[in-house]
DNA sequence: TAATACTGGACTATTTTAGTCCAGATTATT
DNA sequence: AATAATCTGGACTAAAATAGTCCAGTATTA
């Protein structure tokens, strides 16, 4: 199974590259489609969350495109895995408020809330720019 | 999305349940399916799995059962994870060995392998003993 | 006005998930 | 020997998730 999912994975292939151009270019997606190859109808819905939730600017009409509006170096792995594929949870326990029938009795779940914390810390602690530029997680 | 899912859950419910009785004790799957609080032959099945990687034996017969064979001490989260749902992976391109069509220009697949990397390790870093008793990870 | 680009939503094929069901084999007890 | 409890192996399935596709519409530029 993969964490990352092939929307995510499109996502953040997208938005490292356009990272990796002067701040502020717009990219239509058909260029960026056939630049990260992935196709580009998928890229648009992907996209569209994406300026939803502010990361990216939508420019309409000819010669129109995306630009970053966030900065990468705040755009981290975590933001952009829980706006394209909801929230990433160690098991069902942590996916909903709903206690399972067994929560109460679970002498498990204090011990998978340190697993959770730890992978989120992961993906936290990983922006977009370091994916770009390779910062201190790479060296 | 969770990344341990239904039957890897149940799964260390079980065993950890296991764990917490005196070493070679059995135990009936219809006992602990009510115990852990799992559909029976949901169990069954993935218990069949775990007898044939070695993790538990099973006796068969009235009064039979199954009797955990490998040390919890050594059966990692990773381990179980890995029988149960398969291979655990950041991404498409860490799960396959097949490289996708992108592989060769993709300059994130080193940053990747790093967060694949850190993830494993929590997951084969903590042990069902520990799940059990509460080690180190949990103080 | 034509071309380019995003918007919004409906639609869908395939795969995965979370089980269920059942006939059979084995062993312990009576 | 018969019965009951237990695992074995595999087929089957409903529902959800995944990974897209498609299209009619709107906005903008040349």
């Amino acid at each position: 199974m993969e964490i990352i999912r092939r929307n995510t994975d499109y996502g953040i292939r997208a938005l490292v590259f356009m990272a990796q151009k002067p701040i502020g270019e717009i990219f239509s997606l058909s260029d960026l489609a056939a630049q990260i190859e992935v196709p580009l109808d998928f890229l648009y819905k992907i996209f569209r969350k994406l300026a939803e939730e502010g990361l990216v600017t939508a420019h309409r009409g000819a010669n129109g495109g995306f630009s970053l509006k966030k900065e990468t170096e705040k755009i981290t792995v975590k933001e952009v895995v829980e706006i394209l594929q909801g929230p990433l949870a160690i098991n069902q326990c942590f996916l909903s408020n709903k206690p399972c029938s067994y929560f109460s009795k679970c002498f498990l779940k204090k011990r998978w809330r340190k697993v959770q914390e730890e992978v989120e810390k992961i993906l936290s602690g990983l922006t977009l720019e370091e994916l770009a530029k390779g910062g201190k997680h790479f060296v």
